[in-house]
DNA sequence: AGTCGGACTTAGCATTTATTCG
DNA sequence: CGAATAAATGCTAAGTCCGACT
């Protein structure tokens, strides 16, 4: 449905459909396009808050222009501002403006500009026509079918490239946001009533607040955690909270609740929920849907962006990581009391749901959450953001990647004074240098202090203690060797022997005198302490951006390692998961092997063997079919020839490719590389690889991963150096 | 210098969805 | 086509780091 007309100061004529308009406009700004508005090629601050202007993403309007102009005239196509060099600003690197300004223009201003283009810059104003003057010679120019069609894929291809905008100023996240609240979890559906518990043997009926908590732990019961004795003791002591004053009388012991028969419903639930037709399962579906179509998106700065955790986490009992004290307490509900919401003051507010109200609204664009509760297990603050496809992550994440990169610049000479402080006189800056020397070298994270009892025990290289290394002068043939074993974040034992330099194993043996086991390996040292340093050496280093920087030049130089030209296109991504793998393993990225492990393993075998099998047969026939040839002579046998020839090449790269699959994933039993991957390694420098070697991106990255590098893959060329 | 709340990144496991196989 | 398997996505815990405050 063409809803409006619009004519550029030339005199040409724009036809746009309703789709199109929201698609390029946002929501707000649609609603208000009145009989007349000015459009810019460009977002206007202003534009948001005077609703009678609007923008087009510059490239959307020209491939706009080109497909719905009625008399179509290619329109100038304004450059953008020369394109240096090629290199991107990088955020924090420069303070010079990115590509496109961003900056607040005043609308007047614009207005009474010289034309519609204004020399050298990239603006371009559109009137938007009095439609329904104009309705009626609307409808006798008829958009070709062709472009109707083309239109929602280009759609789709215009993607916003903040990369390419100038960032605000330092400390403020946002100038508009608008979005429609949290969805709560549903709430509790009681029990049918042939759902029985039993308490010592008796059937006993629960109030519905003790019931919602105990079908948490029915839930759980073939879980292993719920034999351990914190898990039980907690869940008990929270469950009972929650009982009315006779169940607090009745229900006195844990071991003498019978969950078992709720657990059964549970199970039949599942399994039920797997049998259920597709039909069914289409309206879950769709109803996903509907929830993320509404819910799952925010408008920022002109720009409609996806919220990564729009849902509020549902009750239940916690369960933390590794030997956690906490485990099995209850997670209350989060109510809408609980919430605070975060938007601009000139947003339409998300209304709580009928009857409740929001603990707060605010307006600080200082933060760049939307809405968030305090978690009762910790007490510390949860929050709901965008998604890491964002221009608010995707910045920072960019600029982390910068970091990285300058502390390459600087790092031999932070290398070679923390090597100095080894000798120093003062047992701080010892101690300074060779956690910093643990961090370079081994990847290890900084490693805050933890409230004791609050958390499971693991710790990181500041918060080292004595009984986490053994310190062997020699060892397997080497000298001055560390042996490292504690657990570290998530409860993942660090287990490794590395061998140090002479002074550092000294100054280890010198830390460890007249200290009991438990006691700081580094007690002059906190990672405060070590930043604050950190910061004196390079402005923005932490003790973060060692891992950061370490994994990115590993992963470079294991690339250009490992990579042969001569490859094939799968032997070449293994060498790239290996270049991933030796990154995981420096940064420790384990996981439990996955429980059908052995079982795939097998399946892979079996078919690899098939596939041999299938090759010698395939040999044969070609030999046969040769043989045949040299007999016959004639046209039809030398093209079964050729065929049979084929036929062999592709079994053989076949079988080939499954065995590149097989080494893979042994090698990858117990390392994640997703980690490294979405957190460590700078996209730019596999995109780089990626167009090197005429690998296509989707074989490194997927969908998810693709859209949250969408930067890089736009920036990174072949010659991209980390 | 130390403590603490707050904001944001990093992490592995669980669940869901897509693909392959029989 | 449905079951089995693999890949992708979701979930939320657990880190890092900063700045206000004492």
């Amino acid at each position: 449905i063409i809803i409006s007309l619009i004519r550029l100061d030339n005199g040409i004529e724009l036809k746009l459909n309703d789709a199109h308009v929201h698609f390029s406009f946002g929501l707000r700004v649609v609603e208000s396009a009145g009989s007349c508005s000015w459009f810019y090629s460009k977002p206007q601050r202003t534009a948001v808050k005077s609703e009678h202007c609007c923008w087009f993403p510059r490239d959307f309007f020209f491939e706009a222009a080109a497909s719905f102009l009625c008399c179509f005239c290619s329109p100038p196509r304004i450059k953008d501002e020369p394109d240096d060099d090629g290199f991107y600003a990088s955020p924090k690197e420069d303070s010079k403006p990115l590509k496109r300004p961003r900056e607040d223009d005043d609308v007047k201003a614009c207005f009474q500009g010289e034309g519609n283009t204004v020399p050298g810059s990239n603006r371009f104003f559109l009137i938007l026509q009095d439609s329904k003057a104009k309705k009626a010679k609307s409808k006798d120019k008829k958009v070709p079918e062709a472009d109707k069609r083309k239109k929602p894929k280009k759609e789709e291809e215009q993607k916003w490239k903040w990369w390419e905008e100038e960032r605000y100023p330092e400390g403020i996240k946002w100038k508009f946001l608008e979005h429609k609240g949290p969805v709560f979890a549903p709430p509790y559906e009681p029990l049918p009533e042939n759902v029985k518990f039993y308490y010592d043997g008796k059937v006993m009926k629960l109030s519905t607040k003790a019931e919602e908590v105990a079908t948490f732990f029915a839930k759980m019961l073939d879980h292993e955690y719920t034999t351990k004795e914190i898990f039980r003791k907690n869940f008990f002591k929270d469950w009972r909270k929650e009982m009315t004053p006779e169940e607090k009388s009745t229900i006195t012991n844990l071991s003498k609740c019978d969950f078992t028969h709720m657990s059964q419903y549970f199970k039949a639930q599942t399994e039920a929920r797997k049998q259920m037709s597709k039909e069914e399962k289409q309206k879950i579906k769709d109803e996903n849907e509907r929830l993320l179509k509404e819910y799952g998106y925010c408008v920022m700065d002109n720009h409609k962006e996806r919220i990564a955790n729009f849902k509020i986490e549902p009750p239940g009992l916690f369960r933390g990581r590794g030997n956690h004290p906490k485990m099995g307490m209850l997670k209350r509900r989060i109510m809408p009391e609980d919430i605070i919401i975060n938007c601009s003051k000139d947003s339409k507010i998300p209304p709580p749901p009928p009857g409740h109200k929001w603990k707060e609204v605010r307006h600080d664009n200082k933060v760049t959450w939307l809405v968030s509760w305090t978690e009762n297990i910790q007490g510390s603050i949860k929050y709901i953001m965008l998604n890491p496809s964002s221009r608010i992550k995707g910045e920072k994440d960019w600029q982390k990647y910068e970091t990285a990169r300058r502390l390459k610049k600087c790092v031999d000479k932070i290398r070679n004074q923390y090597r100095e402080d080894w000798k120093s006189k003062e047992m701080k800056v010892r101690q300074r240098a060779v956690a910093l020397y643990f961090i370079d070298k081994l990847a290890l994270r900084a490693g805050n202090e933890k409230e004791e009892g609050e958390t499971a025990d693991t710790v990181g290289c500041c918060s080292l203690r004595v009984e986490h290394i053994k310190l062997h002068p020699e060892l397997d043939g080497q000298e001055y060797v560390v042996e490292f074993d504690f657990l570290g974040k998530d409860s993942i034992r660090y287990y490794n022997k590395v061998p140090v330099e002479k002074r550092v194993f000294k100054n280890l043996q010198l830390f460890m005198e007249n200290k009991q086991p438990e006691d700081d390996l580094f007690d002059r040292l906190n990672t405060s302490i070590l930043n604050k340093h950190l910061q004196d050496l390079m402005e923005g280093l932490t003790a973060k951006v060692f891992r950061t920087y370490n994994a990115s030049i590993t992963l470079q130089q294991q690339l250009k390692e490992l990579t042969n030209p001569d490859d094939n296109i799968p032997a070449k991504i293994l060498s790239y998961n290996r270049a991933n793998r030796a990154v995981a393993i420096l940064c420790n990225h384990q996981r439990a092997p996955p429980k059908t492990f052995e079982k795939s393993m097998m399946n892979l075998q079996s078919k690899i063997d098939a596939k041999k099998e299938q090759l010698a047969d395939a040999r044969r026939e070609l030999k046969s079919a040769k043989a045949d040839a040299k007999v016959r002579r004639d046209e039809k046998s030398k093209k079964s020839v050729e065929s049979k020839k084929k036929a062999v090449q592709r079994i053989e790269e076949q079988l080939m490719k499954l065995e590149v699959q097989a080494t893979d994933r042994e090698e990858n039993k117990q390392i994640a590389l997703s980690t490294s991957k979405l957190n460590y390694l700078d996209p730019r420098i596999s995109v780089a690889w990626c167009k090197k070697w005429g690998i296509p991106i989707e074989k490194i990255y997927n969908k998810t991963q693709r859209e949250k590098f969408a930067w890089a893959i736009d920036m990174a060329e072949e010659d991209f150096e980390f």
